[in-house]
DNA sequence: TTACAAATGATAGTATTGCTATTATATTTG
DNA sequence: CAAATATAATAGCAATACTATCATTTGTAA
């Protein structure tokens, strides 16, 4: 199966799915066209029957996987921030220069990705659009303190902390690393969705990259006096 | 009726209702108690049904002031962001040093209000809570586009506009002004949330006014290379 | 005061959703 | 080949998000 399925290094917490995904045909399947529909569709409008449908098995095949279609979801996003977690470390492992290993997660989280440049699959993009539209959906809920206990954040949390990290090579004594990560992490997301339907509440006329440029700029001004 | 109802200067969009809530008792009765149950129940466990039971009405009534509770949760949010239009103008119009203006505009909307000791009411509040947990799930929807041409968003933009003004007297060259100030906005509503929920993505600990001081340190030196 | 429109109440109904349950049929594995 | 497991086919159910209809109340103006 042609898919990013085969990069993932961090297990994905086990009380998202009834039945894991990646051990058959049809679970990869089930991850694969979600993808797509919750994509096209919007997670509302996105049901397990329309799903069902399209990859020729039935809702209740897909209810043996998983249990509802807001665990899914959070599965997903599971999945996307561990490919983030892979190609942070990758990216950022064999080097030495704190400054440099800051701007390079500092590019790879707040920059879309260019699949053709890039030697990334079609589904991390796909994934990280997912991310953008409607990870607040699944975060944002009444049910979020007992999901917490169950583990379903703790890759989130360790990207966070694996920049703060970083950054707390670069500036010591800042006294918000872990506020300016995850303001970095969600607000470039939320800009590069106001970028495609309220683009008067950015500016991305500016440049191309105006959210990573915003960024960069942003977090070494604020952390410079306390910069080694 | 006690509520801030007769603070609303500006004018709430006509597509967000059928029939103007706040020419009648009842269409009163459906705000203010929908923006408990909102709080109470989340969104999504949130229906017309329960709100007519608890106002002694049906749920027809209120389908002939609302078409959906979407375009009611869209209307509580454009109150909210009208009553802070309101209070941006009154706590800024009469200071001269832009400065200080900024940093008003930056305490009014980073800060939670305390309805002890400033003199807002009640009501206030819990739509600013309602804003935080709630709002990113009918902006981040596939109709953003439809209802941005309707106007529904004219109002919060309006703030945003009005904050950007002043930073730019503050820091005229500084290019992304726009950006600077919907990343405080919806940053610091995505940090009251984190602080109650996910703690460990914030720096809560540092002080009581985390999310204002972060944001006022934050901002200051952005823009302090493009101030005059 | 009556007349008449507008607002509300009472009730019913519909399509869809999100999910469960049951049984039959494949498919894999030992 | 047998037994276990996975999947298909189908049905069903309670709740949701509305819509429709018609009776009743209420406010308002002659």
């Amino acid at each position: 199966m042609d898919s990013i399925l085969h990069q993932i290094k961090i297990p994905i917490n086990e009380k998202l799915y009834l039945k894991d995904p990646l051990t058959s045909t049809i679970g990869q399947k089930i991850l694969n066209e979600s993808i797509n529909f919750i994509n096209d569709l919007g997670f509302e409008k996105f049901t397990f029957k329309k799903l069902a449908l399209s990859i020729s098995t039935t809702e209740a095949t897909i209810y043996r996987y998983f249990e509802s279609k807001h665990k899914l979801l959070l599965y997903l996003i599971n999945w996307y921030w561990s490919c983030i977690a892979t190609r942070l470390l990758f990216e950022t492992s064999n080097i030495s220069d704190p400054i440099l290993k800051l701007k390079k997660a500092i590019h790879l989280l707040t920059s879309i990705p260019n699949p053709q440049k890039e030697n990334l699959l079609m589904n991390e993009l796909l994934l990280k659009k997912i991310v953008i539209n409607e990870a607040s959906k699944v975060i944002q809920t009444k049910e979020v303190d007992s999901e917490n206990k169950d583990g379903v954040f703790t890759i989130y949390k360790n990207v966070v902390d694996n920049v703060v990290n970083i950054m707390n090579e670069v500036a010591p004594t800042y006294k918000f690393p872990n506020m300016l990560v995850t303001s970095m992490i969600e607000g470039s997301n939320q800009q590069h969705f106001f970028a495609e339907h309220l683009p008067k509440l950015t500016n991305s006329d500016v440049e191309n990259d105006f959210v990573e440029l915003f960024y960069q700029e942003l977090i070494f001004k604020t952390i410079q006096h306390d910069s080694v």
